[in-house]
DNA sequence: GTCTATATTCCGATAGAC
DNA sequence: GTCTATCGGAATATAGAC
């Protein structure tokens, strides 16, 4: 009995951090496949093959380890900056194209997928990512368009927002619900298609 | 002690099904603002003022439940023929129209707000409820795109998915997400913006 | 129909030996 | 660092009295 222990007298320390690293591999799997809530904390263990309590020795909670899991993608910030100077005309194309070009990269997919979930998810995780997604995304292209067009503010945070929802669907539907047609698409496709449609959100009055 | 239980002897039957009623709503509720996984029978119970036991003398399971609970959106089906039915032209605006007025009925969008998380939930509940929208929504989309349009089957695909995921994102984020901007703008305005999106999503070659 | 009581399982988290 | 053992609670679900 007692057969789904972990085998005893592991190796101390493989290398530094090595089990650590399988936890949070693990960790943003069982994430992305179920959501924050039906993931548990016990079923990656057993997917990192690594034992339940291991887990609360590294990281101090359930959400602690959600939030170090899904750290890495924030990392884009610089690029961003780039994207938005660019000239005013083209800005639609090369903003989807940067965002798809981003999500076709897998580390940044895996860990990229949970939040999307989270953002969905309830009344209580969706402000937790909104703010993450406004404070670095949604105030600079606000700004942006607010300068360029000499519209108000408000006009501005309507456009930015439709940005958002078309980019929210495009991503979701491809790479999270993955809707035959669009997961399948050609880059190249949606760059031209999606891109029209976030340069007519920052045109059209 | 013992007082979190509901009052005994309560009334036998108020009226047919009131209590079940309750429940209904309760569950509709929770499911609403947590999320499939996060809302529990006990929480839900609690709401509706009533044992949890009796949830599961209507409903054998939490699955069951929550079926029961979104049951109600799917009624629109006919309405959705009419309106792909009319002149080609106009039907970008014409369904986005249809749709925000479908979701500013609170009870049908209390009743889709959980079939929205749900569908980004994990990799187990967007099957199922994509299963349902493919059935009901997108292969009589795209059947209408091809026969019009006379392109190939899987372009019709394709240009099905860029709709629906602008369709979800608009959605998502003025209904669930409650996405600032868009959450509050003019149903007018939308269904300009977002009409004259699907309309190019439609004609474009 | 309604509720008490409980079976059963699983959860996140902790204490402490090694 | 790793694992055993377990705490304390909450989950869904069921059996059966009233």
């Amino acid at each position: 009995m007692s057969e789904l222990r972990r085998r005893r007298g592991r190796p101390p320390q493989d290398e530094a951090g090595k089990r650590r690293e399988a936890i949070l591999d693990a960790a943003i799997a069982e994430f992305g496949d179920k959501g924050y809530d039906a993931a548990t904390i016990r079923a990656i263990a057993e997917r990192a093959d690594v034992d339940p309590a291991l887990i609360h020795h590294y990281f101090d909670s359930k959400a602690d380890l959600f939030a170090d899991a899904v750290r890495f993608p924030l990392r884009p910030q610089a690029a961003i900056d780039a994207i938005l100077e660019g000239d005013m005309d083209q800005l639609g194309e090369r903003a989807v194209r940067y965002v798809l070009t981003l999500w076709e990269n897998p580390e940044f997919q895996r860990r990229a997928v949970p939040l999307m979930r989270a953002a969905m998810g309830s009344k209580f995780t969706t402000p937790i990512v909104m703010q993450f997604l406004n404070r670095e995304l949604a105030a600079k292209v606000a700004a942006r368009i607010a300068a360029e067009r000499q519209t108000s503010e408000s006009d501005a945070q309507y456009r930015t927002a439709l940005i958002l929802s078309q980019m929210y669907g495009m991503l979701a539907g491809r790479y999270v619900m993955g809707i035959p047609g669009l997961a399948d698409a050609p880059m190249d496709d949606l760059v031209a298609a999606v891109g029209a449609t976030i340069q007519r959100y920052i045109d059209t009055p």
